[in-house]
DNA sequence: TTTACAAATTATCTTTTGTTAACGTTTTCC
DNA sequence: GGAAAACGTTAACAAAAGATAATTTGTAAA
């Protein structure tokens, strides 16, 4: 039984200053430019911000949703459900990340995936046209929209090399690494999905690690 | 023994134009704009063109190498040496698609992968910083790069979920939905690289198939 | 605390894959 | 044309993964 989610609602540029990390995501996205929190403001204004509770759906399969969220706090999971009904998720995405519905913006479909929140999540977001309306405008904030697309492009570049580099073991040592606290906050049978394995197997992975490391 | 290539030149517009299958770009990157040829005249302007011979490299492992690519003839594979000595290709490159080192763009590093003709090859290529100088003057082909970046993302993506959602033998298939000829043209070693198997492996799902088939 | 449910591990068995090597076929290059 | 190299297939064996079910562990609700 998924609960239901609380209304959006809009907040003063002081609450959201408050805990929204400029720092750190220029570090995360490596922007160099001088951007700065008034820059952000004309993105913020036009932003909706909402809580999820644990478990309910950011977005939902069979749904339109052109909207590009940003997580301040939390952790989300995009899974679909194939043909014998099992769920596989597909990506997880945690605070400073953004996610959107590539479907619904690349192909004008309805979503197939679900997004789901894997904790208690708090989130912002705008539709894409209100974005780009925007970014037509304000040159320097489009030009910050490009390092953002790079890093993504670069994860998902990676994250291609490891399938086809990497055996699963590998490639699980590999998320661990780079995801030190994910390994805690993420049931593992979704880690498993990710990796492109079975959570059984996944286990076993783990147990011969465990008897290596002896 | 790797053959050294031909050296790069320049060409007459109207040569140019006359194996510049504009329609078909148009229709591969879903370009809706109203793009002619003279738009691209720039672009073409700074362009270098080049004949590769099969089996040689257009960039090599070690090398700083930040054009941007295009085939318009020809089939180019990217490939890793592993620790054990294997090559392991990545991608296939085709004719009316871009490539580049992303090694070299995203993370200015020198590259670890080689880009190697799988037949002869007819490309033409420019540095990313004279291309951005045309870009950052001319709106309508910097809209036009943005299809192109929009389909290269959409490949990624869907070839990430094909690796967590499809088995090595529904990506075969769908490989060969998708790529008809090249799974004539390309020998089938690289193709299973591609699918992330071994070629042995590949040789026994091709088995299987022909046998359900019956 | 107990109960109930979900998650992770383990076990068993089957299927698939990796690895290495052999074999026949095709291609490439003198 | 003929030797050498490259390719695809097949075989044999070991290792890993998928599927299913049972068991244990952990977590949350009553």
């Amino acid at each position: 039984m998924k609960k239901s989610n609380l209304s959006p609602f809009s907040l003063s540029f002081k609450d959201v200053e408050s805990f929204f990390n400029l720092d750190k995501i220029k570090q995360l996205y490596g922007i160099h430019k001088n951007l700065t929190w008034e820059d952000i403001k004309i993105l913020v204004k036009i932003a909706k911000f909402r809580r999820y509770r644990n478990k309910s759906y950011v977005i939902e399969a069979g749904e339109k949703n052109t909207n590009v969220f940003f997580i301040f706090k939390g952790l989300v999971r995009s899974y679909k459900v194939n043909e014998k009904g099992d769920e596989i998720t597909v990506s997880l995405y945690r605070e400073n990340q953004f996610f959107l519905s590539a479907e619904c913006h690349l192909y004008q479909n309805k979503s197939s995936f679900y997004f789901e929140c894997l904790e208690p999540t708090f989130a912002c977001f705008a539709d894409v046209t209100k974005i780009q309306e925007i970014l037509s405008r304000d040159k320097k904030v489009d030009e910050t929209r490009e390092f953002v697309s790079l890093k993504i492009f670069q994860q998902n570049y990676e994250r291609i090399n490891s399938f086809v580099l990497l055996t699963p073991e590998e490639r699980y040592l590999d998320f661990v690494e780079k995801n030190p606290d994910l390994n805690q906050r993420v049931p593992n049978k979704y880690i498993a999905n990710v990796l492109g394995v079975t959570p059984v197997s996944l286990s076993r992975i783990r147990k011969r690690l465990a008897m290596k490391k002896e």
